[in-house]
DNA sequence: GACATAAATGAGAAGTCTTCTCACTTACTC
DNA sequence: GAGTAAGTGAGAAGACTTCTCATTTATGTC
C-alpha cells in the first residue's frame, strides 16, 4: 500500500499525529480504485476502525488536504467526493450511480488559444469533467 | 433586457407558464452580469416581487436548466447558476470579477474514446469551464 | 515503562444549501 | 368570467458538512 504509507509520511512530516482513525481512513483510500464520497469513506474504513466517527473522516479529509494529500471535488451533480493523488487529471461521473473514475488525457490546453482570441480571456485553468454510464451499470443494463 | 425577454420566451414555447415570481427572476439574472447564487438571486428578485420565496427560485432554476435558458458556474464553488442562450456552448469565468464569457469551439468530444477505453465509461456528456482574467480586467491589471 | 500534555476523537448539535409537502393562489383556455 | 391545472409560500425535511466539548490517546521526556 505504498499510496498509503506516503500520505502517512506526508502527515508525520507536517507534524500530525498518526492515529488508529487516521489510518483507518489512508487504508480505505488507498484500497478503493476509484474515488469515494466522504460518506463511501467512512463507510469503509470503518471496517478497520468500527467506532470511527463521520465528523473524524472530514477533519482527517480536511488536513490531508492541507498537507496536499488529497483533492476535494465537487462535481457538476453537486455530489463530492476525495481525489488522491491531486494534480492534473479529470474526472467521469457515473450518472446513474455516483461512481467517479478519473483519466489524465486531456486535450483542452490546445483549445485554450482559440478561445483567447475569441473572448479577450487570458485563461489560465480548466474544469473539464465527463458524464456517463460506468462499467458495472452499463452491465446491469444490458443484463435487464 | 433582451436576455430576459428572450429566457421567458423559451419557457413559454416550452409550455411554461409566466408569473410574477418568474419574471423577478428572470429579471434579477438578466441584470447580472456575473453569476448569482440561488439566495443572492432570491435577494435580487425579491426587490422586483417582495414575497418570492425561495423554494420558488430552486423551482424556477429547475425549469430554465431544463429549458437551457440557465446553467451553472462551477469556478465559483459550483454553486451559482448563470443565464445563457440556448445551443452549444462552454463558459470562461473571470477569477477577479465574475464576469462571464460564452465560446462554442471544443475538442473534447475527440478525446471521448480514449477515455471510454481507459475507464469504461459510456461517455455521454461533458461538462467544460475556463478560467481566467477578462479583457476589463486584464487592462486594470496593465494599468496600475 | 510511566507520565504529562496537547492533539485528536466521538456523538450529537448546529449550520448551510436544497428539495419536498400541502393548502392556497393565479395564469391561461374556452 | 369560470374552470382547472400549474405555480406559489412557508416551513418541514433531507443531505452534507462543520462545530462543540467532554473524553481519549499519540508522542516526547524522564
Amino acid at each position: 500500500m505504498s499510496g498509503s504509507t506516503s500520505l502517512a509520511e506526508q502527515l508525520k512530516m507536517a507534524g500530525f499525529r498518526m492515529t488508529r482513525q487516521r489510518a483507518a481512513v489512508l487504508r480505505a483510500m488507498a484500497d478503493s480504485p476509484t474515488p469515494l464520497s466522504a460518506l463511501q469513506l467512512w463507510n469503509q474504513a470503518k471496517r478497520n476502525c468500527p467506532c470511527l466517527g463521520l465528523a473524524t473522516v472530514y477533519r482527517t479529509l480536511d488536513v490531508l488536504n492541507m498537507v496536499g494529500g488529497v483533492e476535494r471535488c465537487h462535481a457538476a451533480s453537486g455530489r463530492s467526493f476525495v481525489s488522491c493523488p491531486p494534480g492534473d487529471h479529470h474526472h467521469v461521473v457515473c450518472v446513474v450511480c455516483g461512481r467517479v473514475a478519473e483519466f489524465s488525457r486531456c486535450n483542452v490546453a490546445s483549445l485554450i488559444p482559440e478561445v483567447s482570441r475569441e473572448t479577450g480571456f487570458h485563461v489560465e485553468s480548466h474544469l473539464l469533467e465527463l458524464a456517463g454510464i460506468c462499467p458495472t451499470c452499463l452491465a446491469e443494463e444490458k443484463a435487464e
